[in-house]
DNA sequence: CACATGTCAGCGCTACTGAGATGA
DNA sequence: CTCATCTCAGTAGCGCTGACATGT
């Protein structure tokens, strides 16, 4: 075995990589939090909390997420409990979801959970560089359309 | 439709899902600079070029990866013509794995689409705070294990 | 014996494409 | 007719588990 286990320099410079593997660890550390997946469910749950009730295209649209997985997250939500579908009586092609009760505590849990993982992920940075960090990943975002097409 | 696509603030502070979000517009710019996904071709040919011949298990612990998945990527590769394999004669589980000249210079060009989707994802970054970025990343990745288990 | 390595089959999540039905 | 919305079917990559044969 080669005694140094980093990765090659021309990884550790592509953001791009980067960001892939701070994304896998941090799912897994997400996974040992919380038994379930809930990374999509955590992320619908806190537009609706945000926003109120939103239609299905409009979640894809604040997420950066596509319509036809938005579909399948809240198919999922509804059947726990957690949201509601209802035809939008304006425009009957829409359906609007809301957070239920149950919704917004689930939504508590997992925010809690999301502030272990994020204590975890970033424990070798201090104060002042995980908000440059959040900072900066956000400054990229912004710039960047969150839809697909 | 809401005015505002910007996603929840809840999502905007967890490096997690920026990460996430990161990473997903990062493919989709590489997706347009070369035809084929070439993610993990890229991350091996990087490892092969820096550190030499490597055994497929220890492709998998510099790069973070999975075995199993290592077994795919170096069968790609390999009937590619971008590596071969031979069995270690010290150690003939091993399989140890060389990138040919045919590798080295796909490498060359990977690295070169790497720079324009480096470009294009930081855009909105100056020259100084890419740099803040890439080290922020590195340090977190650098604390954590890059294996899975 | 245990352990590491390579290989294969399969599962689950995620991003995406394409198509169809409904309605604005 | 066009466009948006929702839905479903299917594809592909990636991370993972479990299993097995081979070799240390």
């Amino acid at each position: 075995m080669t005694s140094s286990n980093r990765p090659p320099a021309a990884l550790r410079r592509l953001v791009s990589w980067q960001a892939g593997r701070v994304a896998t660890i941090g799912a897994r550390l997400t996974a040992q939090q919380m038994p379930l997946e809930a990374r999509s469910d955590y992320a619908v749950l806190a537009s609706l909390d945000e926003y109120g009730p939103l239609s299905q295209a409009d979640l894809g649209r604040v997420l950066g997420l596509d319509r036809n997985n938005v579909n399948g997250i809240v198919v999922r939500l509804d059947t726990g409990g957690e949201v509601t579908r209802s035809p939008d009586p304006s425009d009957r092609r829409r359906n609007v979801v809301t957070i239920t009760r149950d919704g917004r505590s689930r939504f508590q849990e997992l925010q809690e959970h999301a502030a272990v993982v994020q204590q975890e992920l970033l424990a070798s940075l201090d104060e002042v560089d995980r908000d440059t960090l959040v900072r900066l990943l956000d400054t990229v975002l912004a710039h960047h359309p969150s839809q697909p097409a």
